[in-house]
DNA sequence: TGAAATGTTGGGGCG
DNA sequence: ACGCCCCAACATTTC
């Protein structure tokens, strides 16, 4: 029987990887080693197919370090990671046919332009006798299994999380298989080195070196570390930037190097031994809003371009002035709590989200620069960047998103300063020439004394920007603006 | 997962 | 003692 040729001639399965690079709760991974058949995992860097959000700088530098981290997994369970260029379709049916693979795994995709690729390859490879298996994973729920009694997609959060919450536990992680069959024969593959997805000035990922270690085990270990210390003062240290008190799982949630069904699975379980059931709520949530954000994208395509809300399509922006857009990407607009989480997010590529919520607001509301903008500079820089997340929350600050904050709700950046990071931590962190301004003024240095600012070696527009617009008018500005979409 | 404007209340100063 | 005003402090409404 052909079964007991381990690593006979049998035609082999291709893995095709994509953003779930790693082993462990890896449904069409799982389906493919039972298969049975010899497992090629692929990765195609696929730089071509139109209409997709190319990954942008700070993912690049991410995806080198998890394909590296992954391939000495694979390499460990007695496999290896091919590694292709090109659009999509043509490298795996390139790659088929030279393996003479007979079937291909992988896990499903919801962005806009992912669904239509899965489809033509399915397709392309179905006339060359290549089946292709498509699998979950990368969220909790297949958004076509959750609708409102009238059968549509919800889209205001609260009961769509009631909804999710009401349905059965997501199914156990499962877990990573002891080895992958391997074929008698590996393809080609390209070397990493040549993708050229680090950038060549290294002094730009310095701050993304010092700050994460990518991969799946990495994963695990932040994981089990947030569990252990943070979970149970999640709910009062979340909103507070200058801690650490949120998972910092995004980046790894994004690139698939932990599933959702781990997360949930191991917070529910620590909740109940700890004997309080409720302990994981506050941070579920956010799975959930990350899920509700899939949902919504897989729903509405068009959510990274357009207004979810189309009276928002004739909302007055500002004609964009460059030197702004500078100044806030920099960190140069002259509120400190803005300019810090700028800066870290340049230097760290990731933002905490209470800051991501305000540095977004500034943008929006007080510069009236297109969120779309955002949005772009924000896929470049994060690390966690992803498309639903992204997409939903810049849509959720500017308004005009499904179940998004009113219009007319306008972050004061000093009050919020004062409000989640009182002691000025954050901002002395980020904007170190601030550092020595008492925590009373730190959050609006423009009202300190001459002699005070000179004491705390601080020249107002020299070492530190005056603010870029006043608060009072640029609140009045937007809410004027606002009129405009008002039905 | 707001902020600012406006309204209300009640204590205390003062003629 | 009384009415009047001022203004925190808090509550409600509006943006």
């Amino acid at each position: 029987m052909a079964r007991t040729e381990k690593t006979g001639s049998e035609a082999p399965s291709i893995l095709w990887l994509r953003k779930d690079l790693r082993l462990s709760d890896h449904p069409s991974l799982t389906a493919a080693v039972e298969a049975g058949a010899p497992v090629i995992p692929v990765y195609v860097l696929d730089d071509e197919t139109p209409g997709a959000w190319k990954p942008g700088g700070a993912s690049r530098w991410w995806l080198a370090q998890s394909l590296r981290s992954l391939e000495s997994a694979l390499q460990a369970a007695g496999s290896q990671l091919i590694l292709r260029r090109g659009e999509g379709i043509a490298a795996l049916s390139a790659l088929a046919e030279e393996t003479g693979a007979k079937t291909i795994f992988f896990t499903r995709g919801y962005e806009p332009y992912r669904r239509p690729l899965e489809a033509r390859l399915q397709e392309a490879l179905s006339k060359a006798g290549v089946e292709c298996r498509r699998f979950g994973g990368h969220i909790l729920f297949e958004p076509e299994r959750i609708a409102n009694n009238a059968g549509d997609p919800f889209r205001v959060y609260t009961p769509f999380f009631k909804a999710v919450s009401a349905r059965d536990l997501p199914r156990a992680p499962l877990p990573a298989p002891k080895s992958l069959p391997a074929p008698s024969k590996w393809p080609r593959s390209d070397r990493l080195e040549d993708w050229g997805l680090e950038p060549a000035k290294p002094a730009w990922a310095s701050g993304l070196r010092e700050s994460w270690a990518a991969g799946e085990q990495a994963a695990r270990k932040r994981l089990l570390l947030f569990i252990e210390n943070m979970l149970r003062g999640y709910r009062d240290r979340r909103n507070i930037p200058g801690v650490d008190g949120t998972s910092r799982l995004s980046p790894h949630l994004a690139f698939g190097e932990i599933g959702p069904h781990q997360i949930w699975r191991a917070v529910l379980t620590a909740a109940e031994e700890a004997g309080r059931h409720d302990m994981g709520e506050p941070y579920l949530r956010e799975i959930v809003w990350r899920e509700f954000s899939y949902h919504l994208l897989f729903h509405f395509p068009s959510l990274p371009e357009k207004a979810f809300r189309p009276e928002f399509d004739a909302f007055p922006w500002v004609k964009t002035k460059p030197e702004w857009m500078r100044a806030w990407e920099k960190g140069r607009t002259g509120y400190p709590i803005v300019d810090a989480g700028m800066r870290q997010l340049w230097q760290t590529g990731w933002m905490h989200n209470r800051v991501r919520m305000i540095a977004a607001s500034f943008l929006i509301k007080h510069l009236l620069v297109p969120w779309q903008t955002g949005e772009a500079w924000f896929w470049d820089t994060l690390v966690d960047a992803d498309l639903a997340s992204n997409a939903a929350s810049w849509q959720w600050v500017a308004g005009s998103g499904a179940d998004a904050a009113p219009y007319f709700r306008i972050f004061n950046p000093v009050l919020q300063g004062q409000k989640f990071d009182p002691d000025g931590d954050y901002v002395r962190e980020f904007c170190p020439e601030l550092s020595k301004l008492p925590a009373s003024l730190i959050h609006k240095p423009w009202e300190a004394e001459s002699d005070l600012l000179a004491g705390a070696g601080v020249r107002l527009g020299e070492t530190y920007p005056k603010p870029l617009v006043d608060h009072a008018e640029a609140r009045k500005r937007a809410l004027a603006a606002f009129e405009a979409v008002k039905k």
